[in-house]
DNA sequence: GCAGTATTGGAGCAATCGCTCTAAGATGTC
DNA sequence: GACATCTTAGAGCGATTGCTCCAATACTGC
């Protein structure tokens, strides 16, 4: 069946993801991810087609990651997702560097692969799905003001403080927390919060 | 004394400003630069010493103008300057779309002019020096949970909700104001506010 | 051992970019 | 008009980068 595979896709993508997260995305060239994992720029290009697409991977798979944390909080409680993103970040700071601090227009040119497409849409989907609800729950109707409402508490104000944390290489203290949960209490509606 | 200048020196900047807001950093190259004002490269590098110089005056020109706003409601007023960031982004959306989607670092990859530096350290103690006397004023004292407090207030909050509009390309509403005056509000104390 | 195949390994190509360099054009001074 | 000076004008150089291409290698099934 073939010569053995000395390396995994999964050692190309997490690679990139360090190398991202400590010089930016133009640090990101495909020698210096060959060097970093000792393996030649030709078994890059045979496990990805493009750099565009490597970095599509690179940024789903952060998302997917971060969302999938969030999302199963927020179906249960607002608060406790505001509080997810917090614990996310500590968990996964060079993924957190990536998605705070670049956007993904900034990191891929060109255009994706359609079955990367596929899965951009449907994570769109499914947290526009799940913030929906939320509102639902939380404010009984969506209007933009409750939508902005919410999304300020859930995320805005959450990434706004945790950025300027990991723009300085530092990990958010826990005491952020306190402020996190004064500004939800203050944006989103008393009655069923707690 | 020699001919006379067919360009000057902020036709290049905010040129530079309307390409870097549309397409990112990636897309100020010298020649899109020279294209965008009918110049020719010459004419750049007769001015700017570099590309990088020519970026580190972008963003430095940029924080002076949201700094000079920003402190100045500052040494009045807390919730003043909180919704002056409000202000100013929908005054300056391209240098908005810069300042809070892209960091320095991004921009710029070599050493700076020793001139642009000092002018770098002189925006950065005055906003230190302000911040430092409002926290004083609002907490009494200096300390750290005070200081996060306070920026979070000032700062994360108003550019963590706007950075979202302007990454969709649009001008934050006014009914983002609401939004962080109650979340001002809820994180400083009551007593002077007002 | 031999054929077939998946993967490594890396030289090198084409395109792009920052920047240099030299010539030409325009303005002021004598 | 001769000269000095400042600016435009743009051809092109050196370096870097994404990517291609082909050979070498190691593994499987017979």
């Amino acid at each position: 069946m073939g010569r053995k595979a000395h390396f995994h896709n999964s050692d190309f993508l997490d690679a990139a993801i360090q190398i991202i997260a400590e010089g930016g995305p133009g640090a990101l060239t495909i020698a210096a991810l060959a060097v970093r994992i000792h393996a030649p720029v030709g078994s890059v290009y045979h496990r990805f087609p493009s750099r565009d697409a490597l970095l599509a991977e690179v940024w789903l798979g952060i998302i997917e990651s971060f969302q999938d944390d969030f999302i199963r909080k927020l179906e249960e409680d607002g608060l406790a997702a505001t509080l997810a993103c917090l614990h996310w970040v500590r968990q996964h700071p060079a993924e957190a560097r990536i998605l705070l601090l670049h956007r993904m227009q900034d990191l891929t040119t060109g255009r994706w692969p359609p079955e990367l497409q596929k899965r951009a849409r449907r994570l769109e989907k499914d947290l526009h799905e799940a913030v929906i609800a939320f509102i639902k729950r939380e404010f009984g109707k969506v209007t933009p003001e409750n939508t902005d409402r919410a999304i300020f508490a859930l995320y805005d104000a959450p990434l706004g403080i945790i950025r300027r944390y990991l723009s300085n290489s530092q990990v958010p203290p826990a005491t952020v927390a306190d402020l996190l949960r004064e500004t939800y209490n203050a944006v989103m509606p008393k009655a069923k919060s707690r």
